[in-house]
DNA sequence: GGTTTCACCGATAGTACTATCGGTGAAATT
DNA sequence: AATTTCACCGATAGTACTATCGGTGAAACC
């Protein structure tokens, strides 16, 4: 049997995180609909009114698990990035640009699923995060694109390339959760997609290049 | 002033409609959580009691504006299809395929936003509906590439193009909202974006055509 | 060792929504 | 013209959830 010598901030810190644990589940498995602070407190072992001493009401709860949701994104995502600039081959390495983000998501699919659905959500608190969150992945991409040496100078080419972040980023979503549903059991398979994709995507910028 | 001669059956189906009609709108302006019996009958000019003249509960009504928004939004795309295989050039043809969803979707956006997150939300009671939504124009779109030549013979190919119809759908609807949301003012843009992504997953498609 | 702090508890007032009921008047039926 | 039907109404019982309150015991502080 394991000593549970505590402190009083050891144990409510890990309280907090176990509400925040069960919320996530919650959210996952019930929707937003379902989670209220008497099941969260429920499956965090607390009363419901013991709730409002770790958050000051849900909308506050679900912020900060936005906030921790985020972080982890983002070290996976600056992770993904750095791996893939350091891979070998360069078919090898576009084609890791997009394995990498498919694994990250098939390893966290809650929060992707989550993230997706409060984007559409104007009732969810956390629609201003995922907006956020979607933004900062469609312009780090963008910017991927500007530094494989197409030039973004005027307002069309910017389009131009995040319109092709935006869409490779949702084809990307969009196996991914076909991974998790069973449909693609292999994610080498979606990666070669995507990269099938990504060339046309690329040819067409070297083909239309700034004026004839 | 216009007289209103109408029998008893024509003007429970007139308050039927604007029931459907207010809860569309409050579902696109407010999401789930902001849709009750009683904003619903406000807004259709009865009383809360009355919604259950017309509607066994929430569900019921959900169901439905299921029912009508597909068969609007088949119907649409029916059409799309027809016209798309009926335009002139190919290269034309090829844009026209992906101009045709993207002017449908900007054309009634909220039907598609609320299956968006209808389809990520396990609670709400279009999700089923929405899958099946989702998982038919997959069929469509991957059917549309094996009528194009590219066998879908064994397994593997199957899922090639059923992959790649997903993804493409992703892109469509991505690109479709970055219009409504205002950054993408061309269509014709984002049309051209989607032929170069079609474009790329053809090439790869004809280049690991069977065996060596 | 005495005092203070505070994470947690049960109870509960307040709020919002659902769904049913009996009543009403005008349309439909006879 | 008499009778029946029924779309709609106001009232209300029932349910679910929120958020606050005073009380309690053990950890933290002195």
């Amino acid at each position: 049997m394991s000593e549970t010598p505590l402190t009083r901030r050891e144990a409510k810190d890990l309280t907090r995180r176990r509400l925040l644990a069960a919320a996530l589940r919650i959210l996952d498995e019930e929707g937003e609909a379902g989670l209220t602070t008497g099941k969260v407190a429920k499956a965090a072992g607390i009363a419901q009114s013991s709730f409002y001493v770790h958050f000051k009401d849900m909308p506050d709860l679900l912020r900060a698990l936005g906030e921790e949701g985020g972080e982890r994104l983002r070290r996976d995502m600056r992770e993904a990035r750095r791996r893939a600039r350091e891979a070998p081959g360069e078919l090898e390495s576009h084609r890791d640009a997009f394995r990498i983000p498919l694994e990250a998501v098939s390893r966290h699919p809650e929060l992707l699923r989550i993230l997706l659905r409060a984007r559409h959500d104007p009732s969810s608190p956390l629609r201003g995060f995922a907006l956020e969150t979607a933004r900062a992945y469609r312009e780090h991409h963008a910017a991927d694109l500007a530094a494989l040496g197409y030039t973004a100078d005027d307002e069309r080419d910017r389009r131009r390339l995040e319109m092709i972040a935006d869409a490779m980023n949702a084809a990307t979503d969009a196996l991914a959760l076909g991974h998790l549903e069973g449909r693609y059991p292999d994610l080498e398979e979606a990666a070669d997609v995507l990269v099938a994709l990504s060339r046309g995507s690329l040819r067409w910028l070297r083909a239309t290049r700034r004026d004839p």
